[in-house]
DNA sequence: ACCTGAACACCGTTCAAGT
DNA sequence: ACCTGAACACCGTTCAAGT
């Protein structure tokens, strides 16, 4: 009997999820979800006791998309794997991606993905010591980097800001200016993260053979 | 008559401030700061054109709260204490501080910040094509970080979490499993995040008399 | 076991009006 | 110029009841 109830939470996370998807997270309400479902809002509380706890089922569900490791692969390609299925899990739920760094996550599934970043640190050579940090180091950047993106922090919201942009009273501020030429350019957001992976992996590699 | 309106929006935004730090966020509405002020929620509207637009000006208040450039400190310095300052405003406003990530902040004083951070990169001799990245490289980490201190993403909210936790059915997940010693101890996040810091400094210095 | 209905105490926001 | 009042279309959640 366990089961029906878990395969309903699951019809009940996925209708929340493609109506964030579709219209918004603002848009996302025990009523509206129960109405996607044909149902009254009430019947929603038989498997979820709060609408957190139902944003919680979507973090969750979330992380389940992540890659599963894959130990044949060199440490650096699981780390890379990783952070490109996160960046990838981040494009398909833009609107409910942010959420994984405000709710604080430690369902199975959250336990689950840290460890698996644990196991490719440890096996890559990275001293037991600093292992639970370099995770987070690592994990932090990643996620933020995708949350920036979909949220619009980087790109400076639905319009595209231009260099001209960086104008306090009349005066251009001064490392805008001393940047123009760079600013001007479209950014290659794919490039981009690849160097940062690519920085990323050097900072682990310091702490590899040193003890 | 414009420096009153801009002096009653900084009350609004203050009140707000106030009411999410005592309360929660849950608990800011137009109606519950109006209420605060002895103002009716229509009054609001007559500085802010909506609630959202009062956010993105609780998030310009707190890139405002940043500490300003000090150009007679060396590079890695400003660096940290820039980032230092991030944390304190996210330890002093733990509640409204993940909005910086999830609200696209193209505000004057967002661009100012991160203007700052582009003539540190600039002074200390990073390559004018690498500013940009690095630049959103270091910030990314840094909000993300002190987001996820306070919103519990490290933590793992408000229970600690024992080493124990990591069980899933009934064995113990392999990474958590080898890292039991570690995983055991307390962390210092002062140390951790001044660790981090030297991890970011290394990266900013791989590009330094490369070009 | 699973769902519905009515009710309570809230929301953001529009439109008109007051002084 | 600055604020209020009433109204509209919503919320999450509790409690009781239905089958």
């Amino acid at each position: 009997v366990r089961k029906l109830k878990t395969a309903r939470q699951a019809e009940i996370v996925d209708a929340a999820l493609a109506l964030a998807e579709e219209k918004g997270l603002d848009a996302l309400s025990m009523r509206s979800v129960a109405g996607r479902l044909d149902l009254t809002p009430m019947a929603l509380y038989g498997y979820f006791r709060s609408k957190d706890d139902l944003l919680d089922g979507i973090v969750g569900h979330l992380m389940t998309q992540l890659p599963h490791p894959d130990p044949t692969l060199s440490w650096n390609l699981q780390l890379r794997r990783l952070a490109h299925g996160a960046r990838e899990v981040a494009s398909q739920y833009p609107a409910v991606f942010p959420l994984l760094f405000v709710r604080p996550s430690v369902t199975p599934d959250a336990v689950r993905a840290v460890d698996g970043l644990y196991v490719v640190l440890l096996d890559a050579g990275v001293p037991p010591v600093h292992v639970a940090r370099v995770e987070r180091l690592v994990s932090t950047f990643v996620i933020g980097f995708a949350i920036s993106e979909v949220s619009g922090r980087f790109s400076g919201g639905p319009a595209n800001p231009r260099a001209g942009r960086a104008l306090i009273g009349d005066e251009m501020l001064p490392g805008h200016a001393r940047l123009s030429v760079q600013l001007g350019r479209e950014v290659d957001w794919d490039a981009e993260f690849e160097a940062d992976l690519d920085d990323l992996q050097r900072v682990v590699e310091s702490y590899l053979d040193g003890a």
